[in-house]
DNA sequence: GGACGGCAAATTGGATACATTATGGCTATT
DNA sequence: AATAGCCATAATGTATCCAATTTGCCGTCC
């Protein structure tokens, strides 16, 4: 589909992040320009284009005259964005309570929070209601970080995101009591943003982020592939939010 | 100087780097790729490639078939910056402190704070003095973000740096007062790092650096015009660090 | 037998030429 | 006279071509 407003650049920028997040270009592997364009279906020019800005946003590590290679992330890689996370999103929830969260977010976080019990009414873990968790999860998220109204913040956490595993796209979705424990912090987080106790609800988040990354952590640890196999098959498309609306 | 290793390409992004810091390309104004590619002394291709370097950056903004603009900073902007710097850098101070400061880094931010202690030892700001505050400055913070060991962490502060009026390289050398105070900071940060007080260091470091932005916010309101020739006229050149050494 | 040096192929970087999209001014019509 | 639509111009986006750098291979020399 090819969207008007919208360079081949751009959706070249796009389709390159879905491949590298997807693991289609594993991490170590050199890009090959003519190869890439060939099959991509565009001259190098674009191409090339969207590789300076991927590069840019992290994904792919570039030398002079020696071209682009896929970034690999490590496991401490993964350790240390989710250091970062916690502290962006516990700030985007300070913000956000400083701010006064407006009634129409309250009610999103409210109703986001329903939908969640919802999900986890049966005691167990539906596999598939889990786009239907994902969902709500991400937006749970994006919306304490669009409160802050801060826009640096928001584009530091989409930055993580970049980080394969590390987005809140990926859920560990085998454990009916994390889960659980997990969507309690969301009912304490709005619950504290309704009452405008920003570090309390900083606090909440902070442990929010850093517990899921410990979880996913000691999952790779155990079992690397086990776990990679799983976080794939239940990872969703990770449609990076375009920058520009169409007037 | 041509830089073996280092891209055209690569050189004209710190240099319109360079050019949108100091001023040199209004915020706002659009830009122009033809002439600013003859001003450059280069064409176009490599220029472009700088320019979506530089947008994703945040230096610039694009919008598909109508060019690059120079983003423009409102003081909301530089609140907002701030209030990202403050919880990075205090979260670079914990995680300094878990691993534990090498002796080396506890040496170096020693001898840094001596520094400083040397300036300030006549009781009055000289401006010849200003550019030896800024390298210790910069050093001192860069030094605790580098033990840290997070390449995210010092790639988001270095951006916060991209946004004018928000670098640690930007200093108010004006009242000794407050020029102490943050000075005792320091002490207080390494001290509190050597003992390894992650949760103390963590806290002073934010206050220094929200402090050091409510201080500019509270000056650009004032009297904007000044501020901002006394910020240009004693901000130092800003070097973006090559992320890649020759081997 | 190993290592250094040079040559050739492949790949990246940059310049130029072409296509496509915005933009401003002009005319014609209401 | 004002506005809408069209055309010309200018600027951006893409493709192709050429140059410069790397890299792997082979031969020679130590």
């Amino acid at each position: 589909m090819i969207v008007k407003g919208q360079t081949v650049a751009d959706g070249a920028a796009t389709t390159l992040r879905e491949m590298i997040l997807a693991g289609q270009l594993r991490p170590g592997e050199r890009v090959h320009q003519d190869q890439l364009a060939e099959l991509l279906g565009l001259s190098r020019t674009p191409l090339r284009t969207a590789l300076a800005t991927l590069a840019t946003d992290g994904l792919l590590d570039y030398e002079a005259n020696r071209g682009y290679r896929v970034r690999s992330f490590s496991v401490d890689t993964i350790r240390s964005v989710f250091e970062i996370r916690s502290v962006l999103e516990a700030q985007a929830c300070r913000i956000a309570a400083r701010l006064g969260c407006p009634d129409s977010v309250l009610a999103r976080l409210d109703s986001l929070v329903r939908i969640g019990d919802d999900i986890l009414a049966s005691g167990t873990l539906d596999p598939a209601a889990l786009p239907d968790w994902r969902r709500m999860n991400v937006e749970f998220h994006e919306t304490i970080i669009q409160a802050a109204n801060n826009p640096l913040l928001g584009e530091f956490v989409s930055r993580t995101h970049n980080v394969p595993m590390v987005s809140d796209r990926v859920i560990l979705w085998d454990d009916y009591e994390i889960i659980h424990r997990s969507h309690d912090d969301h009912h304490r987080i709005a619950r504290a943003l309704r009452h405008s106790e920003g570090e309390r609800a900083a606090a909440i988040m902070n442990e929010h982020v850093s517990f899921a990354g410990d979880l996913l952590i000691e999952r790779l640890r155990e079992d690397p592939e086990a776990a990679l196999q799983h976080l794939i098959s239940t990872a969703g498309a990770v449609p990076n939010k375009p920058k520009k609306e169409k007037k």
